[in-house]
DNA sequence: TTTGTAAATTGATAATTATCAATTAGTTTT
DNA sequence: AAAACTAATTGATAATTATCAATTTACAAA
């Protein structure tokens, strides 16, 4: 191996990724400055992954760190009875892995719900990167505090009431901005394990809901009627 | 006002608190060196709350960030129907208002439990501090884990399966670390609130939970039976 | 101690959700 | 296209939880 020309190219590429990424300024990158880009030493690749793919599993040694550039993941904890539950969505500008900082193995488990595409950043970049400068703290609390957020909302919307608000909620928080154009549907049995409720009943309350008008599906996709959806909220 | 002299005085008395504090070590100023203790302009009280008290309101603006000395305290969330949720409890080392160096309001209501006593630091010496120095970066970043572990917990252990089991898991977690001891037992209501269920549901489950012997109550106390309780566990 | 008040418990019933089984729809493989 | 398989839906029933009302207990105030 060369590693003083591997390096060089790796930094060449990270610096073209990066710098004219158009994700950067949601990423975690957005303070670095030119010479930020410099402590890059590992290839910071992009990775295409498809539906039901594992990006990575509970307990294995932290190498990378992502983030989302687009799709949907989710991060699941398994329960005694080996069920699951799916304790937070990640969707563009979400970061996987956060917990990298402070620890040497991932705190969950990790897999794709809708094809994605994501930023593979060597945990020693972002090291390198801690310990020289100051510009990862701005947006990795940034991060955090948006984490702390969206469980509170988990907690409130989607563990809270009946299952047909919670149903509403989820539908609402999954079509985000665009009320009105399709988005990606969850499968009834990941639905029950992002609500706490049973396969079944997912499925017959995604059934009523389409029959009241509530919701229209294509495939793994949807899309909500917000006026109609209201009576259930 | 001699800001000088009060500002000369504050800094004494902090420098006093926190360098001797017996909570030092699991402290947001655990990484503090001696100068950086020069950079505490305004004085860190020592505050007791009694339960019911409010530390503070969601939407509030943030002046302090508060150290758990002691006690117990809950995050709550209010819903449209008036009833509120539970989305966090505050322990011994634990942090209320640490969306501060974000954020200029605080994001939920926390109010007291359990008698609690509170490190109050002002928000200026946070950002003081951050601005000079890099020794809040390691402290805050545990702290953000903590909290998403903690959120993960509340979201597997006490928002799915049968509420007895939730209610078991509730009792092993407010236990903490000595299974033997009396601890805290929360109203009814906040249960309900911890658990989302009923407050007669909550009733209903630790009376036949003391009526089975996992569970034994001395006014807002209780001691659980730890290997009766696993058949619920 | 008595009285008043809030919290906890219990009962009866309704509503919701889980469970188990069967059927239908949708996909993929051959 | 037929077969094989998986996901979604539906039905029937059991179990759990909510709801509303009443009672008991615990505790503070007079």
């Amino acid at each position: 191996m060369k590693p003083n020309k591997y390096n060089n190219q790796a930094n060449k590429e990270a610096v073209n990724h990066c710098q004219q990424c158009l994700m950067r300024p949601i990423s975690l990158f957005s303070d670095l400055q030119e010479s930020d880009f410099d402590l890059l030493r590992q290839p910071i690749n992009i990775i295409e992954l498809e539906a039901e793919e594992i990006l990575y599993k509970e307990k294995q040694v932290i190498r990378y760190l992502y983030t989302v550039r687009s799709g949907l993941l989710k991060q699941v904890r398994y329960l005694d009875d080996g069920s699951y539950r799916i304790v937070r969505l990640l969707r563009q500008g979400d970061i996987a892995g956060i917990e990298a900082l402070n620890n040497t193995f991932y705190k969950q488990h990790t897999l794709v719900l809708q094809k994605a595409s994501l930023c593979q950043i060597p945990i020693k970049n972002i090291k390198a990167l801690d310990q020289k400068s100051t510009c990862l703290y701005k947006p990795l609390m940034a991060r955090w505090q948006k984490i702390q957020q969206d469980a509170d909302l988990w907690i409130t919307e989607f563990s809270v009431g009946h299952s047909k608000k919670r149903m509403a909620n989820l539908l609402i928080y999954l079509a985000g901005e665009n009320d009105t154009d399709f988005f990606f549907l969850p499968s009834r049995e990941d639905i029950g394990a992002l609500l706490a409720i049973r396969t079944e009943t997912a499925s017959r309350i995604i059934a009523e809901f389409k029959r009241q008008g509530c919701l229209q599906t294509k495939g793994n996709y949807a899309k909500i009627n917000f006026s109609k959806l209201k009576q259930f909220y």
